[in-house]
Formats: structure tokens, C-alpha cells, sequence
DNA sequence: TTTGCTTCCGTACATAGGTACGGCACTTAT
DNA sequence: ATAAGTGCCGTACCTATGTACGGAAGCAAA
């Protein structure tokens, strides 16, 4: 092991950090430049000793980002971990949600237009006039 | 107006199309550098002209934006338009269909975790946690 | 002590999807 | 005929989200 204290199950570098959360060590310091995550301080000539409160912070980053957060709204979420600000987090939640609930809505528009089309090409005879073509031609607007 | 031929209703310049288009003019030149859309020949010593066709298109590719696909999925959507045969434009639009259908899953996933938070949100009691924070705090993997 | 892995740090590059800038050409209105 | 307003063209720049690189330096084992 490696740092100037020893560095053990509840202390690790920052490669086990990656590790452990499942990022390229290269993520955890862009997170660190984009103050996403503290850097911890720097044992002197040393090097820096993560917690598994860093590890689970990184998951969160990662869960929100599923969750379709940009880096920014995650940080937002994680001001509100320091103190109850319930009603912020909810807020943010549901700016989100009305952005997904409308991605939903057009996604279902498109695919009901596409698979009335596969299944019109199906049916279709003639092997050059395609009806996609010829819809695509016309309804794109 | 201006050109070497009149610029009609029927053909306009490239600012018209990004107005009509709701556009940037610069977005329009950059799609003509992408190939999503074609420049017109330009007239000698001239301006090119465009017409509802291109208007159209661009549409077509802010509305697949609008529904989450790349530039480079809405080139081949696109490409259906360009005299393929009936089944490689099938091919295409049923991989696209697969695709949105994955999408669609993905978002009600998020959509689905997203509206129990919120609701959680609202019925909370506590004035220390919030169960949305507390959720991405627990996060596995 | 040498080998070899890792950390640290700064900087550059990658990709998607644009936006802006500067200079020149060309038309139209005054 | 001159200024305003576009178009044309190339190039640079921007945000978001990382990834990669190069060199110095720490550390641990053979």
C-alpha cells in the first residue's frame, strides 16, 4: 500500500476509489475540477485517502445521471444533501420529470408512425415505390 | 431581392429557410457540412436558391432531435428519402423502431422512480431527510 | 537499488451539436 | 455611387462530459 498513513479498508487512493464506483480514475478528477466531489486534503508529499462516502457520492452522481440529471442538477441535489431541503429536491424532481413524461409523449408519436409504415412496406408488392419514401416524402413537417 | 433569378415564393435564400425553418443560418451550413442537407447548386456569381423541400427537411431533423435521436440516426432516416429499395428502407426503419421502443422503456423506467420520489417527496413528514436524496444516496452500482 | 506500479498535475484531445467572427461579394435602396 | 443588408466561405470558439498523455515523484517488493 501506498501514503504516508496506512491505507486500509476505510481509506483507500484514488485508483480504488475508481474502482470501487466503477469510473476511469480520470472521471473522479474530472468531478473533483467540476467541485462535484471534494479533493481531500493532501498528506504532505503524500497521497490523498478516499472514504466510502466518496465512493457513495460518485454512485450518486452516477444514479442521477440515469436518471437523465445533467452534472449541474446533480450538483444542485447534492447542496440539498447538507441540509432538509425537501422541497427544492422535489422541485428539481419535477422539472425533470415534465421533460421526461414529454420525451415519452413524442417517442410514442414517432413509433406509432414508424411501425404504420414497416407494416405498409410489408404488405407492399412493388420492390422500387417504397411507402416509407413516399410518406417520408411528404409528412416530415 | 436578389440573385441571378427572381427568389420567389417557391424559392428563397438561405436566410428565409432558416426563418421558415426556425433555425440559425449557421445551423443550416452546418447540417449542409454534416451532408443532412444538400447545398443547392449556386448559381453563378449568385445566391443558391432553396425551397419548401429543404424547409421541410430541416424540420423533419429538429423533430427527430426533439425525440432523442443523433444527427447521425436522423442521416439515415433521412437516407430513405434517397431512392432505396423497399426492404432496406424496412431495415432501417425497424431498426428505428426497436430503437425508440428502447427508449420508450428506458424513460418510463426513470419516469416511474421519478414520480415515486416525488410523491414520497410530498407525503414526508420529516423535516431532516428527503427521500430523494436519501434514494440517490443508496444508489447500488 | 532496480523494477514496476500508482499518484499527482497540467494540458490536450474527443465527440456532439452547434454559434460566432472576419473578410469579401453582391444586390438594393437612397 | 455609396451604404446597408445579406450571402458565401473558412475558421475559431463554445458547452457538456469525459479520456488520454507525459513527466515527476512516491512506494513497495525482489
Amino acid at each position: 500500500m501506498y501514503g504516508s498513513k496506512p491505507v486500509t479498508q476505510n481509506s483507500f487512493t484514488i485508483g480504488i476509489l475508481a474502482k470501487k464506483a466503477g469510473v476511469n480514475v480520470e472521471t473522479i478528477r474530472f468531478y473533483q475540477r467540476r467541485g462535484l466531489l471534494v479533493e481531500p486534503i493532501k498528506p504532505f508529499k503524500g497521497i490523498r485517502h478516499y472514504t466510502e462516502q466518496d465512493v457513495q457520492r460518485v454512485r450518486f452522481i452516477k444514479q442521477g445521471q440515469k436518471l437523465g440529471f445533467s452534472l449541474d442538477e446533480i450538483s444542485e441535489l447534492l447542496s440539498l444533501e447538507e441540509g432538509r431541503h425537501c422541497r427544492e429536491a422535489k422541485e428539481i424532481a419535477m422539472r425533470k420529470l415534465i421533460l421526461i413524461r414529454e420525451r415519452i409523449k413524442g417517442l410514442r408519436t414517432m413509433e406509432t408512425t414508424l411501425s404504420i409504415l414497416v407494416d405498409s412496406c410489408a404488405s407492399n408488392t412493388d420492390p422500387v415505390s417504397c411507402p416509407i419514401i413516399q410518406t417520408l416524402l411528404k409528412a416530415t413537417a
